[in-house]
DNA sequence: GATTTGCCACCTAGGTGTCAAAGT
DNA sequence: ACTTTGACACCTAGGTGGCAAATC
């Protein structure tokens, strides 16, 4: 049977489609849930990289308490590498705004941890971020590291309830980016969807194939979120070098900064976990007896 | 606390773990499960497609029984649109091969059927091909989309236990194409897994805002996948037109052709159902009893 | 003694066909 | 009479912290 075949050509169908999608994207991704953006105010500020001249770093701070100063050094404006969309539209101006800062806040007042294992663990809270001020139809990789905010080894006192340092940092891990799963898409794309990082694990294992981010225990760390544009002439690979940086912005916020244990050092982080975490409500009180 | 930081700069991080990316891929992605590839001999077939010269399909048959022949008309050769890469290197040279057509062929033998809902229900078994002969350097993006075999409306005469024409077909629906989310990728990386559409739904809902593909129930339909070369110059948006066409290639296969449903009417395709989807173990015979 | 590991019960999230009821 | 819908029990898949045992 069949022979026949229905009018519209398939190049046109994919056009459409392709349409579709796009004003789709926007529900298919929404998935862990909006919140109304937190302010975060951004005080722009010159950024460091030895080698490397053309990145740019923000710390957006917004008044947190004991705001943990992860910075910089040697000023480096950003030129090189004229490629499309140099002028206006690169990530020259993109924004970048926490959401759930609130909470974020309130970890960070009691001093965040985050559970490394060997298979790897979500971070709670996730990263997610706001993105404004991109070239719609400009091309972006968004990205997330975890750099160290000192070279330093902690341990907890119980009875000062208080993190001490206890010696120098191990020695460095194999570097890991966590590159968002949307990407590459366009500014318009980034934009319009509230970007998360609840996928991204944390891991100790140094020998980890699974793409997580290797971190010590003990240290202590802060997420990055990177606008990297995308150039064309040089296709943007997973296996090759990034085009030299030029058109990348790099983002931080204090508050989200954390140490890295492999059980939960403080109590009152355990309790805010299971009381925000909704995978941890077998935990909480309510009824619930074990 | 906090003023130092590691001394590698960022971007060759970045650089690394983009690589670090790459190596791991493979193992991210491959979580349905890979199998032996199953031959399925690709006979070439020129195609057709109206007011598009630049598309070629190629049904592949593998003598299965009653091969549906969904096939076509007036022979195009590609040619048209010069674009980058339009000699060798294209999506010219590409193969596609499905995966588990054992299962498919014992659907087939019944006369698959697949339910559609309103919320989108997937596909079992699930589109899973292997892609061979692509330029590894080269970006592509893989879609799928699903076409009319015929333009009849069928029903099921449970005394006969067969399908039979019950009418023409349904005014047509509003077309659309599912690209495969790990879409844009290289060669190298789409040929290194087995590409999986597994997220992939159906629905009979002509106003789904999901992305989800529309279909009309009691309709007899034929999945197609489709290897697009990705050009640079014109970015492939979701919100424009295909670059019109060349260095598309489109691949069907007759085993995996089936007839839309909102209950199962035949109990052998129930039966097979339950039998090989694992979300449905819960409906075996073994010790189970509701 | 401090830290890490592995297993566990308990969740969230969502994919199955069933079945009775509702549509058409 | 045929087809569709929606609530449901039963699964898969996987994210929690607890806890005892192992590790260093």
């Amino acid at each position: 049977m069949a022979e026949k075949r229905r009018s519209p050509c398939a190049l046109s169908v994919k056009a459409h489609a392709f349409s579709v999608e796009a004003l789709i994207g926007e529900k298919r991704r929404r998935s862990s849930g909006e919140e109304a953006p937190s302010p975060g105010l951004c005080e722009l500020s010159p950024a460091p990289r030895a080698s490397c001249a053309s990145e740019r770093s923000e710390d957006c701070s917004d008044g947190s308490p004991e705001s943990e100063d992860v910075l910089l050094e040697s000023p480096q404006p950003s030129l090189p590498c004229p490629g499309p969309g140099s002028g206006a539209g690169g990530a020259e101006d993109a924004r970048v705004d926490l959401q759930g800062s609130d909470l974020w806040k309130r970890f960070h007042e009691i001093g965040t941890e985050m559970i490394i294992t060997k298979a790897g663990r979500r971070m709670f809270p996730a990263m997610r971020v706001k993105i404004t001020g991109l070239d719609p139809h400009q091309q972006y990789y968004i990205a997330m590291d975890i750099i160290p905010v000192d070279n330093k080894r902690y341990r907890y006192v119980y009875h000062s309830s208080k993190w001490m340092v206890a010696g120098n940092a191990d020695s460095p891990v194999p570097p890991r980016v966590y590159i968002h799963p949307d990407s590459p898409a366009s500014g318009e794309t980034w934009m319009r969807q509230v970007v998360s990082f609840d996928k991204l694990k944390l891991t100790n294992n140094e020998l980890d194939d699974q793409g997580h981010i290797i971190l010590h225990s003990m240290h202590k760390y802060q997420p990055r979120v990177h606008v990297i544009r995308k150039e064309c002439g040089e296709e943007l690979s997973p296996v090759r070098a990034i085009p030299s940086g030029e058109g990348t912005r790099t983002f931080s916020f204090p508050e989200t900064v954390f140490t890295t244990v492999t059980a939960y050092q403080n109590q009152q982080i355990t309790r805010l976990k299971i009381d925000r975490n909704p995978f941890a409500k077998g935990f909480r009180d309510s009824g619930r007896n074990r």
